[in-house]
This record gives structure tokens, C-alpha cells and sequence, in this order.
RNA sequence: GGGUAGGUUCCCGAGUGGCCAAAGGGAGCAGACUGUAAAUCUGCCGUCACAGACUUCGGUGGUUCGAAUCCACCCCUGCCCA
């Protein structure tokens, strides 16, 4: 099967140029492509995920993916989608999360030598950071009309809000690394996300006019819920792929509570099981559609977490709501005997474990019937957990779905 | 650089001397109903040692018994002009 067709069947697909040439030319032999990665944080999260399963969709059809760095980009900031400027970062900051990127995406693409299609990670500092000024507006600049680049949508908002001449210039670096990793290796693709389209085409369009080259761009679908919204946000925040910053129980649990009429999409994006086994799951009605959301939940864990922590992050679950049992793997806070000494308030424990915000919030939920610890409701605010109690372990409860277990240390 | 409109709690957005921890909406949390779903209804929604106290309305000073609200200077943002 074509590898456009791949994309296009399991739902990655938001736009293309050109998209008969470009079939064509996963069919002649080995596309090299890249999708860019903004280095502003220390780990991806879910909004990168899309692009990477994609990757790895391509990989695993026989093309050469790069996974291109924003090492020189990240110090200007895309502006496309932003109200406001981003923070601009320090070299050694960008660094430091272009080391963390490489590790998160091994898990996703064969970085194998000896594979003639092996991923490539390539950082366009190498490029942008000894970049001659003249040199660039000579050889890029001429090449680009501001007219035009006025109309993209990605600016035109801006333009009501206000645009640095630094934010302006993204849309030239952007082009230029697809330049450069044409000449480099060949590259004649970009994918991305969608908000990226317009920076993309501009990048294509300039291999076309100054190489007379094909080249192409290619968008895959935001990942959003069935009503418009970003999906991947938690009370937390962003859903990241580091199991220091979204637990791969959290993370588990994530996904088992999607919205019915988002599972079978989020089947066909986030995991790779056959098609016709998503529009099975993807059919099941009422209840027997928690199934396909059992599915979900693991089969995404166990990409990004591995199998084991996948396993642990399922039996933690059904432990937890199949009723009783101290489950294996729940989120686990550890308690000092001194800390306990100091302060035993079951309130003050929920908020240190993360449970709750503030205190306060801790207290309104008590109040409010929303607390049990071992399955027993809590009404009295001043609970105190008790050395006996939690050298066993504690299964503390708040709401339907947030459990944390405490023992002591 | 000049003119002008602004900067309010997680977000949007009211509030123009005491009745303001600050309307309304959204998000979030909890309760009911459910399928660990959605929709709906109800309560909560600055912090804390929680019937009380403390800290917030771009920043710093000032006026006042009392300031988110008035004054001065400063910082930031939009728009118009150069």
C-alpha cells in the first residue's frame, strides 16, 4: 500500500500540494522528509505526537525520516497561532531540550546506521546560527515577496495584534532549513502540523523557484475532540510524554476517559493497530465501547511508556475501579515518619501529593462528599492519618477517578 | 519621538473612593444521574492554623480615616502620526 494512502486511510491528513505527484513519488522509491520541532520545552507532549506517529507510518513504509531540531528557529519563536510573543530562550536552554527531544523520539523511529532508511536528527543551529546576514538576503530574501506573505493567514492575525520584524522573519528560516536540508540530503517533503501549513508551502515554494526542484508539504490534522477543542489538556496542563512530568498512570487514564465519539479517530492516529480492528473497536456502542477505550489506553501507554508500565498503568485501573483491591501501581506518595510528625492532616497530604491545589480546595472537597479514604467517605475536615494506618498503605479517593496511595516510609 | 486607548483573579470580561476577594461567562473541582463517556441539574471556585485572618486588580511612591478606583513617575501592549 501506497505510504500517502497509509496517512490518508488512518487520518492524518489536513492538506498537501500537489498530492498526485507526491504518491507518485512514494512509489518510485525512498522519499526523504522531515517535520520540524520547536525546542521551547524539555519534553514533547501530545500536539507532538501526530507528527511523530506519522514519521514512524513512513519510516515503516521504506522512507528516510529527519526529525530537524528548531536549535536556530527557537531563539526567534514561531508567532503562527500565538497571541503573544513568545519568551525568547537561551542557547543553553535550547540545547539542553533538543538533547531531551532525541531520547523521547528513539522510542518512535529506527535510528539504525546500518538502514539505509534510518532516522536522522539534524539541528538547524548548524546552519542558522553562523548564518551571514547579507548572504541570506541575497540568496533567500530576494526570493520572497512581503505582499504575499502579508495574505498568509498565520500573520494576518498578528497583524491586528502586533508582529516583530524578528516573528516576521520566521517564515525565511523556516524556508531556509528546507533549503538547506534539500541540498544536504536530498530531502523533498515536509509534514507538520496544520498551523505550520503556511510556513511550509512558503518553504516548498522556494526549493521550486530557486532549484526548480519538486518538493512538497504535507499537514496532518490537529489533534482535536469531536467539538473543536485541543485535545491533550489536563488539570496540570499539557499531556507530556515524560513519565517525570505525566505519570504513565495519569497518562493511561488520560486516554481511557475519551470521548466516545473520539475513540476510533484517536485509534486510527495513536496507535498502529491494523484498520479494520480501529473500525470495529471504533463501532461498539454504549458501554461496550469502553472496551475500545481499554484498548486505547494501553496501546498509546504502552508506545510511549512501554509495555510493562502499560501493564501496571491497566491492572492500577481495573483494581482501583473494579472496587477494593489495593491496586499495584497507583500513584504512590511516600510519608516520613518525621513529616507525619508534623503535620498528619489528610488535607494537607492530598495537596503535598498533588491530589488538590491548595489545602483549601482539599477542604471544599471534603465538604462536599468527595473524599474516602480505603472506601470510606471522609466528612470530618481534620481528618489525621495515624502511623498505624499508613505503614499498611492508604488508598485516598477524591471524586470518581483520583486516587493516591500513601505509606509510610 | 508625538497623539491616543488600554494593562483586573487560570482565560475572557464588568467594576471608576467605602456595600470589593471584586458582576457575568468559560475552564476547573465536587455532588446527583451514568458506562472511569457525553448532556443536564446543584454546590464550590485567592491563600491559610477556614464561623476568623491574611494577600491580590502592570510597577513604585503619594493623597485619604479608607484606593482596583484619585495624583505623580515608570514599565508593557494596541491604534494613529513621524
Amino acid at each position: 500500500m501506497n505510504a500517502y494512502d497509509i496517512l490518508k486511510e488512518r487520518g492524518f491528513i489536513a492538506q498537501v500540494t500537489f498530492e498526485e505527484d507526491l504518491r507518485k513519488a512514494f512509489d518510485e522509491g525512498m522519499v526523504t522528509f522531515y517535520t520540524g520541532f520547536d525546542p521551547t520545552a524539555d519534553s514533547l507532549h501530545i500536539g507532538h505526537y501526530i507528527p511523530i506517529m506519522a514519521m514512524a507510518h513512513l519510516q515503516r513504509a521504506g522512507h528516510k525520516p529527519i526529525a530537524l531540531m528548531g536549535g536556530g528557529t527557537g531563539m526567534i519563536g514561531d508567532p503562527s497561532g500565538k497571541s503573544d510573543m513568545r519568551k525568547v530562550l537561551t542557547v543553553e536552554d535550547i540545547d539542553h531540550n533538543v538533547e531531551c527531544f532525541k531520547k523521547q523520539m528513539s522510542r518512535f523511529l529506527d535510528f539504525d546506521q546500518s538502514r539505509e532508511n534510518c532516522a536522522l536528527i539534524v539541528n538547524n543551529a548548524d546552519w542558522l546560527r553562523t548564518l551571514n546576514y547579507i548572504d541570506f538576503l541575497r540568496e533567500v530574501g530576494s526570493l520572497f515577496s512581503v505582499n504575499r506573505m502579508l495574505t498568509a493567514e498565520c500573520y494576518k492575525q498578528r497583524l491586528e495584534r502586533g508582529l516583530t520584524f524578528l516573528e516576521f522573519n520566521y517564515m525565511l528560516m523556516q524556508s531556509y532549513d528546507f533549503l538547506q536540508l534539500n541540498h544536504r540530503y536530498n530531502c523533498i517533503l515536509q509534514t507538520g502540523g496544520d498551523d505550520q501549513w503556511s510556513n511550509m508551502l512558503s518553504g516548498a515554494d522556494l526549493i521550486r523557484r530557486k532549484d526548480q526542484k519538486p518538493a512538497f508539504a504535507l499537514t496532518f490534522k490537529l489533534l482535536l475532540t469531536h467539538d473543536g477543542r485541543k485535545m491533550g489538556k489536563t488539570e496540570k496542563g499539557a499531556l507530556w510524554l515524560d513519565a517525570n512530568k505525566c505519570s504513565p498512570y495519569d497518562f493511561y487514564q488520560y486516554w481511557r476517559n475519551v470521548d466516545d465519539q473520539d475513540v476510533e479517530k484517536c485509534l486510527g492516529l495513536l496507535t498502529f493497530l491494523p484498520m479494520d480492528e480501529v473500525r470495529r473497536l471504533g463501532s461498539l456502542k454504549d458501554s461496550a465501547i469502553n472496551e475500545a477505550k481499554r484498548v486505547l489506553a494501553f496501546e498509546v501507554t504502552k508506545l510511549i511508556h512501554g509495555e510493562e508500565e502499560a501493564q501496571k498503568a491497566q491492572a492500577a485501573a481495573e483494581a482501583l475501579f473494579g472496587g477494593g483491591a489495593q491496586g499495584g501501581n497507583v500513584p504512590t506518595t511516600t510519608v516520613s515518619q518525621d513529616a507525619l510528625a508534623q503535620d498528619a492532616r489528610l488535607l494537607s497530604w492530598m495537596t503535598k501529593a498533588g491530589m488538590t491545589k491548595s489545602n483549601g480546595e482539599a477542604r471544599k472537597a471534603i465538604q462536599q462528599g468527595g473524599v474516602s479514604v480505603n472506601d470510606e467517605k471522609i466528612s470530618d475536615v481534620d481528618y489525621a492519618f495515624t502511623a498505624e494506618q499508613l505503614s499498611e498503605g492508604v488508598i485516598v479517593k477524591k471524586g470518581k477517578k483520583t486516587f493516591q496511595k500513601f505509606i509510610l516510609e
